[in-house]
DNA sequence: CCCTCTTCTTAACCTAGATCAATTTCATTT
DNA sequence: AAATGAAATTGATCTAGGTTAAGAAGAGGG
C-alpha cells in the first residue's frame, strides 16, 4: 500500500482521537486502495452505495437527476474528505444518487460490513465517525441556513472565501449548481466584481 | 425521577444499540430533568450551551436573528427527540442561536462533560450518538436538496405528509419560517389546496 | 493543428415568492 | 365579557433569480 495515502487518513484520525501503533496496522488493512478516472461513475442510482470512500487525491461530485432530466449537484468533495451516499451505504438499499469523478481520483475504501467489524476491533473509530459526522450535520445546517436566507451573492462570496481551491478545479457549471443557481446567474454575479 | 421519562429516553436508545440492565442505571443517573415554560429561553445567543435535551413532552424551536432583526427558525422539535446548539456544546464556545420552548416542555439533559464520562462507561452510547448524528446529517441534506430544488409548494405538502402533527401544535408564522417563507405565502399556499 | 464538445457569457423576457400595508380572526389576560 | 396583543389573511406591487436562445471562448482527442 501507498505510504503517503496511509498517512493522510491516519493524520486525519488521529486529529480526533488516539490510535495505537497496533490499531493503525488492523485500520490500514481494513482500508482497500482504488482509483477512478474523471468523468466516471462512482455510483449510480439504483445501485447499493457499498463503501465509504477517503479520497487521498482528487475531486468527486455527488448529484440526482429530476423528473425533467436536470442535474442537482449536492456535494463536491476534494482531497482528504470522505465521500459516499450514507443512505444507501447504511441502510444497504439502492442509492437515488449519481457519484462521479471531476479528475482522475485515488481513494481508501472499505464496506459497510468491514466497518462494522472494524468498530468492533478499534473502538476509538466509532468515536472519530461520531464526531465527524457531528461536524458534517452541523455543516449542513449551517448550508442550510445560508441556502435559505443569504443571497445568491453572499453565497457566492462565502464559497469564494471558504473554497477557493475549488474554483481552480472545478467547472462553474457545477459550482453554480452546488450553490443552487443557474449557471447564467453565476456569471452575472462574477461579472459585477 | 419520572419512570415515563425514563422509559422513553432508553426506549429509543435501544431501537439502535444493546444496553444491559446496569448500563441502564448508569444512563438515568446521568441525566438531569428538567423543564422549561413556554416562551422561555433555553439558550439565547452569546451564552454557550451546556447542555444536550433529550424532549419527554412539549416542543421547542432553534432559530437566529439576522441584521435585520428577523427571525430566522431552522428547528422545530417535539416530543422524544433531542435539541441543542451542537456547534456550541461541543466547542464550548458561544452560541449563535436561541433555542425557546413553543409549549411547556419536559427535557432530560446532560452536560458534555458529563456525556463524556457517559460515553467512557457506556461504550455503546457513543455508538447511539455516531448513529443519531449520522442520520441527522443525511436528514439535513434531504432538506438542503428540498430547499434548493423544490417549489415552496412541494415542501408544504411534504411536510403535511411528514409532520402533520406540526401544524396541530405550532403557529403557522413558525411553519412559514422553518419552510423558508414568509407567512404571507404561506398563506397563500394553504388558500389554493 | 484543426475539429468537436464542453464551458462560459450575454441579452431579453418571465415568474415564484418577497415586501408593504391593511384588515380579520384568534387567544389570553383581566 | 371586554380588552389587548399575537397570528393569519388578503391585495397590490416589486425583485432576485430563472428561462430561453444565441454566440464566444477554451480545451482535449484524433
Amino acid at each position: 500500500m501507498n505510504i503517503v495515502q496511509n498517512n493522510k487518513l491516519l493524520y486525519y484520525l488521529k486529529k480526533w482521537v488516539d490510535i495505537s501503533e497496533t490499531e493503525e496496522e488492523t485500520i490500514l488493512s481494513a482500508f482497500k486502495e482504488t482509483s477512478i478516472k474523471k468523468k466516471k461513475d462512482l455510483l449510480v442510482p439504483d445501485d447499493i452505495c457499498e463503501y465509504i470512500y477517503f479520497i487521498t487525491k482528487g475531486c468527486l461530485r455527488s448529484y440526482f437527476v429530476d423528473e425533467k432530466g436536470v442535474e442537482h449537484i449536492y456535494q463536491i468533495r476534494m482531497d482528504n474528505n470522505w465521500i459516499s451516499d450514507l443512505e444507501s451505504f447504511f441502510s444497504q438499499r439502492p442509492s437515488k444518487y449519481y457519484i462521479e469523478a471531476l479528475e482522475d481520483t485515488q481513494m481508501l475504501r472499505i464496506s459497510a460490513e468491514e466497518l462494522e467489524q472494524l468498530y468492533k476491533k478499534v473502538p476509538n473509530l466509532e468515536r472519530y465517525f461520531r464526531i465527524l459526522f457531528q461536524k458534517a450535520y452541523v455543516n449542513a445546517l449551517e448550508r442550510l441556513n445560508s441556502t435559505m436566507w443569504d443571497s445568491a451573492i453572499d453565497r457566492y462570496n462565502n464559497m469564494l472565501k471558504e473554497n477557493p481551491d475549488m474554483f481552480q478545479r472545478v467547472p462553474l457549471v457545477y459550482i453554480a449548481s452546488y450553490l443552487g443557481i443557474t449557471p447564467e446567474s453565476l456569471s452575472r454575479i462574477r461579472k459585477k466584481k
